[in-house]
DNA sequence: GAAATACCTGTCCAAATGGACAGGTATTTT
DNA sequence: AAAATACCTGTCCATTTGGACAGGTATTTC
């Protein structure tokens, strides 16, 4: 009776990282904690795998980059086979990619490294009770506007046709507004068409929009 | 100095919620917490700003929908006027569109009250650590691909004329595929622009691409 | 100096778009 | 039974679009 209370209490924890310095950092931050226990430790997705399916932790603690197979993939993985275990995402990058990734791949938390050592205690209960956890400069990220992802090399020119013709303007009002002849403006739209890869004007809007052009 | 110490250590909080219910609920959690101290409590976004501003807290509980003043609308002057203060949204409801009000307007969490009561202490304190902590049925909010806001009330049907529209489909190519015939393909634009509020295919198309409808 | 890039202009023309009509049916709600 | 909703169809016509030409200039890069 008292064993299964403290298997309950415990929160069980494996580490994935392939910097001898995190898992010391980690380690020292731990041992204070009599809650929270560290079950395994390995240097790569690969082996998180092996550690998750040999101890089942609660939490795996998961570093991003990292050789023989990344946080992203071991990630998704894991989630797959253990959707159970909590996944914390540790790392140095917190750029909107890369976060989005690993939330979508069924990571429940990111933390930057830098902030890693003030109170990872905290943020492992919280996780551990079902709350998604972020570092305040990765959460920025969450919440700012997402960024073109790609611009297609478009011209400023382009891009200024690009905006008017979104509004709804006919080639004739926009190369009005430009100053241009629509001689101009339907040069400008052929080259649009190219370099987004469409035939259509309607095609070529939608792209733009979905990729935050306009 | 023993003050002092006192005084770094103790979080204070301020609560902001018009239901007595909440307001007994966290009284009772934060009642067997030494470090958290709850130094104010309001019932509407403008009793929320005033206590803010006459106790200066570290962390803002509140809550989205209140009379007088509303906690999207309290966030945004609190996070002007008090950028220090963290501000925790509680809120039954965690549709995307709020959540992402609260987060733009400077919230820095976001809990949903059926969670509430489970060791809303380590939010706190993870809050104040400079965490950003969503409740899980939250988080999936945010990495979910968003949905649309508004459905502009289209029809099943013209939802679809949409959709063949947005893949850069002439009206008779789609019409073709709907096996329908131009006129009534037209019809539907028609229609389309009229609840879309929009004069042309492109602002159709646009705002449709922009609001996830297509 | 040649080449590349971004920008500008024109003509001709078939096809697509969208407005303004004027009608119809099937289903559900009140 | 009347009303509302979603859906369907047609004609006529001015405007818009976009392709296929065939040209030009200014600036930067190699």
């Amino acid at each position: 009776m008292a064993k299964q209370m403290d298997v309950k209490k415990n929160i069980r924890v494996v580490l994935v990282d392939d910097h001898m310095q995190i898992h010391k950092i980690i380690q020292a931050a731990l041992s204070a904690t009599p809650d929270i226990k560290l079950v395994g430790q390995g240097a790569n997705g690969q082996d998180g795998i092996d550690l998750c399916n040999q101890y089942q932790p609660d939490i795996a603690l998961m570093d991003v980059v990292m050789p023989i197979m990344d946080g992203i993939e071991a990630t998704k993985v894991l989630h797959e086979r253990f959707p159970g275990i909590k996944i914390l995402v540790m790392s140095s990058f917190h750029d909107h990619e890369s976060v989005y990734a690993m939330l979508r791949n069924g990571a429940v938390g990111y933390l930057t490294k830098d902030t890693l050592a003030q109170d990872l205690a905290e943020t492992i209960r919280a996780t551990f009770q079902g709350k998604m956890v972020f570092s305040s400069n990765v959460g920025a990220q969450l919440v700012s506007s997402p960024q073109p992802a790609v611009n297609f090399h478009l011209t400023d020119r382009e891009l200024e046709v690009l905006v008017l013709l979104a509004e709804g303007l006919t080639n004739q009002q926009s190369a009005q507004k430009l100053s241009i002849s629509q001689s101009t403006l339907k040069f400008h739209m052929n080259n649009i068409f190219q370099k987004l890869g469409v035939q259509t004007r309607s095609e070529a809007l939608v792209l733009a929009a979905k990729n935050n052009l306009i």
